[in-house]
DNA sequence: GATGAATGAGCCTTCATTCAT
DNA sequence: AATGAATGAAGGCTCATTCAT
């Protein structure tokens, strides 16, 4: 019973101390840098011992990739739980641009911390790519197809494609690289939205063209 | 890496050197990234002591800056000289996308080596706003200008704000972050744009309507 | 030379790393001088990682501090303690010289390190006045006091200072400076403290005058 | 007749910088070190070129070495010219402390050149007791043999040995290195030189002892 | 297993020296 | 001959990693 406890506890102590070390390495690379955070604050601000960082995950850049994997795991698609589908195209489409704008700001640590290696890193570019973003794609792409009868296929990937940009670009680009405005981004995001939209507008009847 | 000076020794000749060490710099900075670069690396790609970056620029982050200050002063909005103005303003937009996104694939080395110090410096980051996307933005504004009877001066700005968002995407995240295709992401950002500035078609005499 | 530490490996020991570190650079520093004197050099004489010196005392130069610091807190006037008061105050000052050069003698090693510091550093050179000068001038100065009525005070201050002017030339500046032969210096000191000792000399009932 | 004149120019050019570049180190050296003093600086406040200093003496080293020996060979002995011998052994004493602690301090500048280096340095020590102290004592020798039928030959050389002594400490080692006042140093040094003196008082007719 | 003191490779920077001009 | 720009060896210091406790 005791040494059950004790694995136990052990065994909760350690996931304890893992995730406190990923999240204050993840505030400090997003803060300084990855090169620029030394291992002594991490170990500091997760509040144990800096030998950990390397029994745990081997060295400086094994805690960053557990950071990633850790994240990458954790993200879950909840696209369909959320936020219902919307009743046209047209305001499906803003919706996503707004929804998918208003998460990449909530993900900017991990961008931050993440972007500038994948400069470096090809390997960790593609890895980003097919864990995160093609995911969230093609979690677009699904919502849309519900749409598919008012939107030819060839369109839909272009449409998907726009809100993940768009969305990249004005939530975190810009208000966290240029540290330009966060609101005025994201309505700059809808405006934008809203034009590209508009060429997917169903036509009431009796109404045509551009106005 | 091929060294990127001619044959020299000794030799006196500043601007040459100076140009020689940002050059140096630029390329491993964008490969290797800031604090792997080893100055020692950078003199002898330069083909110069490496004495002269701390004589010349300070220090190893001094070089960094000249290196910034000299892109920027090098920036030349040559969008009229080299681009003529399109027909309409749909072929306008389009034509401003394609040539962005080509434009930013083209600085891509420079965005590699500027945007990771920009997360974590912000006035680095409204260094750049200002003289480099603040400029090319206005440029843009310029040109839409034209056809400003099309088009609505709140929507102006979110055109080229557009423009300049798709260019960055499709131009440099996609096939440089995430190294994705180059072409295939020069397809999509045409398509994006397309469907994007064809609410802006003019209704041709006799003919209405979506298509 | 001889490494100053006994055999220990990754042992735990700050206080004896410490004093081994000080006895290194004390040794050092006092041969070669503190610019020529590598901190590589001083770990090795010490026996431990270079790191060490800055961990424990912050810089190079912060070691010399310590040096002087633990030097000058290790200072114990036990001029009481050692050398008995002589019968006549004419003997006394002969046998303070005596003990004071070769008290300087023993301290050659310090004095070789701290002085040319003094020389560029004002508040080292009052440092020392403070905490090591003085202090043995006022020791000098109690034992004399012994003496008062042979003694004009007006006379006892210059005694004092006499005393510690020929211990330093002769104890150390002639020895180690100039590299002249220590015993000779010491005969020297003693003609000289003869000479001016002869001074005091206590005129014994029915013979008077020079002799 | 130009040529004379142009060879006349340069030899004069020369050894005027070679004045001003030993005088601009001897200021530098004396000021901040030697190994604290870079050449530029000295080059910059002799007004010439760095490379002049390896010209000219070969090496940083080389300067200071010739620094040493200019003033070596500038040293003249004037004491006959410029200081009458007293009339009693007694007061030739004490002037002879006053003189020599005042020359002492005229010579501060050269000493804290000198001095730190020939503690590191054997040879140099030598150097500097051959050519300088010596040929001093040698010279206070001969003036106090006027006085010899009052001085016996083993007291003459610690009588002159006291002198230069009292001269180091209280012209140089109190007021330069511990930055103690100048004038109080030298009243100390003529107390204490009375003091030593008196022991040589000629007794005059019809009164003995000690008053 | 946890801790953090000890290690030492490696880098930026300095500056005496060299040498093209 | 004079200049000062260029050189590059060398050293103080940092900090990821190791390992005794």
């Amino acid at each position: 019973m005791i040494a059950v406890h004790s694995t136990y506890k052990r065994k909760r102590n350690r996931a304890v101390r893992e995730r406190a070390l990923i999240l204050a390495a993840s505030r400090l690379f997003a803060s300084r840098g990855f090169e620029a955070t030394k291992t002594r604050e991490i170990a500091a601000l997760a509040g144990c011992a800096e030998g950990l960082i390397h029994r745990y995950f081997n060295s400086k850049s094994g805690l960053l990739m557990a950071l990633i994997r850790q994240r990458v795991s954790q993200e879950v698609i909840d696209l369909h739980e959320k936020l219902p589908v919307a009743a046209t195209l047209e305001a499906e489409i803003v919706q996503l641009v707004d929804w998918e704008t208003r998460r990449m700001w909530d993900e900017r640590e991990f961008l931050k911390v993440t972007l500038p290696r994948a400069f470096l890193d090809a390997r960790l570019g593609r890895l980003i790519t097919r864990t995160t973003l093609a995911r969230r794609a093609e979690a677009i792409r699904q919502r849309l197809n519900t749409f598919k009868e008012h939107l030819p296929q060839h369109e839909l990937d272009a449409v998907a494609e726009f809100v993940s940009a768009i969305a990249f670009v004005f939530g975190f680009s810009r208000p966290v690289i240029l540290r330009q405005n966060t609101e005025e981004n994201r309505h700059t995001a809808n405006v934008i939205a809203g034009i590209f939209a508009r060429r997917f507008r169903q036509s009431s009847p009796g109404r045509n063209g551009r106005n």
